[in-house]
DNA sequence: AGCACA
């Protein structure tokens, strides 16, 4: 008896509840192997186009009497199984169960993932959704959520209520919406139409920009809707209470008696830039914050073309005399980079712990460069000049970062950062010039600050800056120079913080 | 025409 012989014989052996095709033709669809073994029982899970030619595939019953029941069939058939006409031989398969590296979202069900990118809650209503969805059947129910992109891929299958607040950190905005249907054909169809494509302009708020869809399904199969509100709807539910508070908190502030809108305080602050003339970084915004307590947490995003900021405090009331300090005045002198603040919603940032847009003090930071303190935390290597050019976003492009080791650093702090005692002001080497620079007399923030009687010794703007205020590096028609303290100064202002 | 995926 040959090995081939023996061979014959091995996969024979064990019936199994999943069965191995070939011979099948190129490419056959799962549709094609549904259609050929449904008669035999209920399919369970299929994987196609298996081997170098792509003409096996595996077909999973429910119950391996589904399976034998196949087999037999055809085994003792005069008719033998076919598909487009070929002839498909049927073993038992050596394994019981199909595993295929389909992703969770590629699983056929009644639930899709609906992701809007580039939006917001308040930008897409439910009801713009729903119009949007109807058109493929009824749909039973819809949740959404916002969620950060990057945060997390894919959704948090473990909620099984929905309206309740989760706090998650919206850095880069996007909505998703659960859309429930009857059956997995009718989401099926509704996926095939508008995965990819975008909600019409006309359902959609004027200031919201080109908003795709990205649609897959959810491992969902009946939503838990505990409210009608702005954010979950149960159609079939008429009777479900409505819950005012959410809709109406969404729609608009919360208005006091006085018909001034109440916010609730927070420890993280929301921070609008307007008339963004200069570059505002991570770092500049670490530096006029810290003035009055620690920053833990930094980011900074894009919202309707404006820059928008989150700095998250340990406590409240850090935040509000932040706020208090800060309301209205500008970064730069002459009227740039006017903050206006808000609290934020949020209460915990979830940031990329070091990145261009976000920090994250409460992490421990890049290794630390050898000759520098570890306890600071060095975040700048000041002879690393592919890192600054980084972390600058390359907004500084006339500034040459080999002056960056040439700059003498003025001061020398190690352990203030990243706790930010400031106990020992780093700046008696330089008071005369912090004082008398026409950065420090001119800059709002620094006037404010002091007239604020924030006591911390080494505010950071005055920390900041340099004799003469300016780095030689800048040539004189960068505009840069003309009224910017911080964008002048601040390639190698940056250095005396953590160097 | 004879068993994938990690």
């Amino acid at each position: 008896m040959s090995t081939s012989t023996q061979h014959q014989f091995r996969y024979t052996q064990t019936p199994s509840k999943v069965l191995h095709l070939r011979n099948l033709p190129w490419e056959c669809t799962d549709d094609e192997l549904v259609e050929l073994c449904r008669p035999f029982g209920k399919i369970v899970n299929t994987k196609c186009n298996v081997g170098a030619n792509r003409n096996q595939a595996f077909v999973e019953f429910a119950d391996l009497n589904q399976a034998i029941s196949m087999v037999s069939y055809y085994a003792s058939s005069s008719e033998p199984a076919q598909v487009r006409g070929k002839t498909v031989y049927i073993q038992y398969s050596n394994r019981h169960e199909i595993v295929n590296n389909k992703s969770p979202g590629d699983v056929p069900g009644n639930v899709l993932l609906v992701t809007i990118e580039g939006v917001e809650a308040g930008d897409v209503s439910i009801d713009v959704i729903h119009l949007v969805f109807s058109a493929f059947g009824f749909v039973h129910k819809i949740a959404t959520f916002e969620k950060t992109a990057g945060f997390q891929v894919g959704e948090f299958v473990n909620r099984t209520s929905f309206d309740v607040s989760l706090p998650v950190l919206t850095l880069c905005f996007c909505l998703q919406a659960l859309i429930q249907y009857t059956d997995a054909d009718t989401a099926a169809a509704a996926r095939n139409a508008l995965d990819g494509r975008s909600i019409p302009r006309y359902l959609l708020p004027e200031h919201v920009g080109a908003c795709h869809l990205r649609i897959s399904y959810s491992a969902h199969r009946d939503l838990n809707i505990k409210f009608q509100s702005n954010r979950s709807r149960d159609y079939t539910n008429p009777m479900l209470p409505v819950n005012h508070t959410a809709i109406d908190g969404a729609l608009q502030p919360v208005v006091g008696p006085d018909g001034k809108k109440i916010e609730p305080e927070s420890n993280v602050l929301l921070a609008s830039i307007e008339n963004m003339q200069y570059a505002v970084t991570v770092d500049v915004l670490h530096t006029v914050f810290s003035a009055f307590g620690t920053v833990q947490k930094i980011a900074i995003f894009e919202k309707n073309g404006q820059t928008q900021a989150l700095i998250q405090y340990p406590d409240v009331t850090t935040a509000a005399t932040a706020k208090e300090a800060l309301e209205g005045h500008c970064i730069y002198d002459g009227g740039y980079c006017k903050l206006h603040l808000t609290y934020s919603r949020h209460t915990d940032l979830n940031v990329k712990a070091f990145s261009d847009k976000s920090r994250d003090y409460t992490v421990p930071q890049v290794p630390a460069v050898p000759w520098q303190n570890p306890q600071a935390g060095p975040m700048y290597p000041g002879t690393a000049p592919a890192l600054q050019g980084q972390v600058l976003g390359g907004q500084m492009l006339s500034w040459d970062p080999a002056q960056q080791t040439a700059t003498p650093s003025y001061v020398s702090a190690p352990g203030t950062y990243p706790s930010h005692t400031y106990a020992a002001p780093p700046t008696p080497a330089y008071p005369t010039a912090a004082a008398s620079s026409p950065i420090a007399q001119s800059n709002p923030l620094v006037h404010n600050a002091s007239s604020m009687g924030i006591t911390q010794p080494g505010i950071p703007l005055n920390v900041n800056l340099q004799p003469g205020g300016a780095s030689p590096s800048v040539p004189a028609s960068s505009p840069l120079m003309q009224a910017s303290p911080i964008a002048g100064a601040s390639p190698p202002a940056h250095q005396p913080y953590f160097s």
